[in-house]
DNA sequence: ATTGCTGAAAGG
């Protein structure tokens, strides 16, 4: 009863009076944030460093964006249950379930993986971009689980924390539903682009659209604002760190423009305010006439909001959307070398000696980018099976932990034959 | 069946 694990048991009816039970720490900010911040407002943060002066003062209290980070959520963890059940029994409001999901014992043909995996949450910018790599791969994923994270990923991930920190505070929310965490994501994205009009920088800006009809979410590395030049469009950037010094293939240039221009069709669609709110709350089974819950309600209020709904988030959403630009039709990527001796460690002591390897401009292509998705969502929608990689690429093979049940493996061994 | 959990991205 008092085993901490029983938090995740969902077996028994979730009950408000139960999560109102759980223990969670909300500070809003620690000791440890506290000095971060402070040491961020004595020093001059170099990106930051070209930001105008305001009149109003309610900015320069807040140095950081505030970024609001769901917690423990009990309604949205139903994969614990020991069933297997995709849709457990307590789940506050299950999911609309397909009338054919019960009929397993007849061999109807197979649902697609987006049907399969993603029909809740949609694609995600990785989903696409882990497509783009190997649709082979992707789908061993799939249906076998992810893989170990290796060090190389695990040291991306750090610096790309560090770098976050340098913009945003984040702040643990309670939640109680899934209308609460929308509402977070979308608080996110509004608080982060207050930040890129105001101070011509944010990170780690969540975005979502429909893109070839399919929803898809993703998070934006970096957005800036050229505040000296003419141009009001933000460019997107996004940094991938590198341990060894030899240049990036370029199935991995393709792979990050991909990524990169995912994020600019996702932004230039929510700032053309078009976005499709019904679609939206129909699709992900939303009420927009819930209650938020009193944290979520508490939370919105400190960051100079004020809203009860879900609705209420999208009315200040759109009203946001309205005043953004669109992206430039340059996109940047950065690569940086991590330190040769990175071990797990010394990798949150990285700040000094950050050595550029390189920036890279290129630009937005409409076309290719529109090949790119509907290549992709023909695998993801069973249309085709699973490509594997070219011939010239077979070389990915090394990195991936699924060759020894890999048919493309298994064939090229005994093409003796 | 990874990571700090629901999540998105992390590098190759």
């Amino acid at each position: 009863m008092n085993d901490p694990s029983s938090f995740y048991d969902n077996t028994d009816t979730a009950s408000e009076g139960q999560v109102n039970t759980i223990p969670i720490p909300v500070e809003i900010v620690s000791e440890e944030e506290m000095a971060f911040i402070e040491a961020a407002l004595a020093s001059t943060r170099p990106l930051l460093s070209s930001t105008p002066s305001f009149s109003s003062s309610s900015l320069s209290s807040s140095p950081a964006r505030l970024a609001l980070v769901s917690a423990l959520p009990s309604v949205l963890s139903p994969l614990r249950k020991p069933t297997g059940s995709l849709h457990s029994a307590a789940c506050s409001r299950p999911l609309p379930v397909p009338p054919d999901i019960e009929d397993s014992a007849g061999p109807a043909p197979p649902k697609s993986l987006l049907h399969q995996f993603r029909s809740r949450r949609g694609l995600t910018v990785t989903d696409i971009t882990a497509t783009e790599w190997c649709e082979k791969q992707m789908e061993f994923v799939l249906l076998h689980g992810k893989p170990k994270r290796t060090e190389a990923m695990k040291a991306g991930s750090d610096r790309h924390t560090q770098l976050e920190k340098e913009v945003v505070e984040k702040v643990e929310v309670p939640i109680k539903s899934v209308e609460d965490s929308w509402a977070l994501k979308f608080m996110n994205f509004i608080v982060g682009a207050n930040q890129l009009m105001f101070e011509g920088l944010t990170r780690e800006l969540p975005v979502i659209g429909v893109v070839e009809g399919v929803w898809m979410i993703g998070v934006i590395d970096e957005i800036r604002t050229p505040i000296n030049e003419a141009t009001l469009h933000p460019i997107l950037v996004d940094t991938k760190t590198r341990y060894k010094a030899t240049r990036p293939s370029e199935a991995q240039k393709r792979n990050a423009r991909l990524q990169l221009m995912c994020y600019k069709y996702l932004w230039d669609n929510l700032v053309a305010d078009t976005f499709p709110t019904d679609h939206f709350f129909n699709h992900f089974n939303l009420n927009p006439l819930y209650i938020l819950s009193g944290d979520v309600k508490e939370y919105i209020v400190s960051l100079g909001f004020s809203a009860k709904t879900l609705e209420d988030v999208f009315t200040y959403f759109r009203d946001t959307c309205c005043l953004l630009s669109p992206s430039q039709g340059q996109l940047l990527l950065r690569r940086q070398i991590l330190p040769l001796a990175s071990l797990p460690s010394s990798r949150y002591e990285l700040q000094s000696d950050h050595s550029l390897l390189e920036e890279y401009h290129f630009s937005y292509d409409a076309v290719w980018f529109k090949i790119q998705i509907q290549e992709c969502l023909k695998f993801w929608l069973g249309e085709r099976d699973a490509n594997y990689v070219s011939q010239a690429e077979r070389w990915k093979c090394q990195f991936c932990a699924f060759t020894a049940k890999c048919p493309l493996i298994a064939t090229s061994n005994k093409r003796a034959e």
